[in-house]
DNA sequence: TTGAAAGCGGTACCAA
DNA sequence: TTGGTACCGCTTTCAA
């Protein structure tokens, strides 16, 4: 008898228990693996195969990592990971990577921005493929990526703005143009007041908005009212934003719409007008930005501008998996649009 | 000289260049890389610190984990990834992953629900050493996971509904008493015709809520009236919900109030009684499941059952870390409680 | 058509 | 206090 058929239940079997059992060596068994079975023997490959099935045997991707170089594993460092907004983006980011039969190792900075460059040193060690780095907008040290060395796996930069440019592909948001749209939309239904919630200060993308918001203004001779730009950082407590909306009300001549820091703050916004007895849109136009799921179900359904994080994260993933693979020379800066979605909440102005 | 200073600019150091180049041996450096150093020379570790530091050494953990047979990662497996509410979850599980030195490989079966077997398999592949199952509570086979073999690391199931017990820890929601909370609040409020919208019917979940509104009806003697009953399948467009919704506003006697399948349904509920005229909750009461955050941003703020995922993610986390340290002996069949949170849109009946 | 053996980058035992 | 070396489980050349 050539095996002795002992399922060793508690270790796992390694390519030697298959080689041993069905009678070959550990090359053949190698090669049924991996596909080379073209000029194999019709029985050694039934035999080899009907051995892995009863041993249970699954090779070890570990070991074939260190001796490949390749772990078929894509780090993303997500921060802010409680908005969901991003997680979209790591939905589909994951599942492009898996069609290309790669996996994701998951990080997050949420708490301190300055592990950041800890965790990509664990992920170096970890020999992940490749990086995706999905962040908030925010201001914050990045000289550990340049720090990192010319080994380092390919980086792609989603949403993060850096001071360096050249070394990483990236993928932005043209949330500057996203914000004048909504102007030219208000402007156009005859709004001549107009208000900003504005987000938390530390980001760009609260003052790449805010210049859009201007440049609509000058765009349309519009004047600038410092008291029509009240706080809205999404990251306090929604009862900021509430004040920050009553205030708004009570400015003269008061503003005909108000435009939210994203839809949380907007949402907030409208109820907060809705109760202090205005109806939207038909006194007040409300927008949001984001364009979450919920702006839907609101009553009324809130307009919003459309942050294409889904086809960033797509896009990031493909971009790494093209750079992984050798194909691409050139160091890509891609800015995504945003684009206006309007629904119920913004009307003409009384 | 001792070290040749060559920094090998294209391939990453090893633990034997780090040796070379500190004129000492493998064994050492990896002692002083394991902390290892009480009995070691100041000036030894002095001159490999260095030398890590100036060759950019970072320690393989691939190679690590092929001795050791560990990979300080945990596979985390999620369906239906499109829902926020797990996703918290995952932050969670990152982070008490993370702060046990554990990093996370997240793998979906988003799209489809047979994938799953093999996806368990790339998880045992990759050595995870544990695995957390957070699911959708659709009734699905599952046999994959009697078939896991005694070598397989092991497994938590969050919201998942299998045959077999005894085998795996597990954390699940009461769907029936959070149901049975709600029928109590609203027969309360004075409430007697109550209706409710249905999730999708190949839910565990859906049944189970089914269940504790029938027994929220006999508990109060109030007859089920399956006119009462109507789809709110929250995986169908919200179209579905809109028109259920006016059903059972046309139904006499007209509900005063209506249990969405979760929130979106319920704010589209909402959304669409509120267009046919009537007052929420003065003429007819609304609530969700779920517990999501925009809930607090509708108007009226809708009242609904909290989905303890935060809670249950956490839990999962750490019943898995314990069971990979060897701690614990018997298996959990933990039941988490779903809480009502009462808001605005639940008041006296009319 | 199949096999022997070196080696991937670490760990850990045993010696020195 | 430090070093030699077998080995973890697989891939890959080269030879048979």
């Amino acid at each position: 008898m050539v095996s002795q058929t002992r399922p060793k239940s508690t270790k796992r079997a390694t390519i030697k228990d298959v080689a041993q059992a069905a009678g070959v060596s550990v090359t053949t068994v190698s090669n049924v693996l991996n596909g080379r079975t073209e000029a194999m023997a019709e029985d050694t490959l039934q035999r080899i195969q009907q051995t892995i099935q009863r041993l249970n045997y699954r090779p070890s991707r570990v070991a074939r990592s260190l001796v490949t170089q390749q772990t078929a594993t894509l780090g993303v460092i997500i921060s802010e990971i409680d908005t969901p907004l991003f997680l979209q983006a790591l939905n589909h980011i994951e599942t492009i990577a898996r069609h290309a039969e790669y996996h994701i190792l998951l990080a997050t900075t949420a708490e301190h921005l300055d592990d950041e460059a800890q965790i990509i040193d664990l992920l170096l060690e970890k020999q992940v493929d490749g990086i995706i780095y999905l962040s908030t907008s925010v201001y914050a040290k990045t000289d550990f990526l340049e720090d990192l060395p010319p080994s380092a796996p390919p980086v792609v930069l989603v949403n993060r703005i850096t001071p360096f440019a050249g070394r990483f592909d990236r993928v932005n948001f043209d949330h500057l143009n996203g914000m004048a749209a909504v102007m030219d939309h208000l402007v156009q239904l005859g709004h001549r007041h107009i208000a900003h919630l504005l987000g938390p200060k530390d980001r760009a993308s609260t003052h790449e908005r805010l210049n859009g918001y201007r440049q609509g203004l000058a765009r349309h001779n519009l004047p600038y009212r410092d008291n029509y730009v009240k706080s809205g950082d999404f990251e306090q407590d929604w009862r900021l934003w509430q004040e920050s909306t009553l205030a708004l009300v009570n400015v003269s001549p008061r503003p005909t719409a108000i435009i939210g820091a994203n839809d949380r703050v907007a949402a907030v916004a409208m109820r907060t007008v809705q109760n202090a007895g205005l109806r939207v849109p038909q006194d007040i136009s409300i927008v949001g930005i984001d364009n979450q799921a919920f702006c839907n179900y609101l009553n009324p359904a809130l307009t919003s501008v459309k942050l294409p994080v889904v086809e960033a994260g797509k896009l990031a993933a493909n971009l790494l998996l093209e750079r992984i693979a050798g194909h691409r020379r050139e160091i890509e800066n891609n800015v995504l649009p945003c684009v206006l979605v309007p629904r119920e909440s913004s009307g003409v102005a009384p």
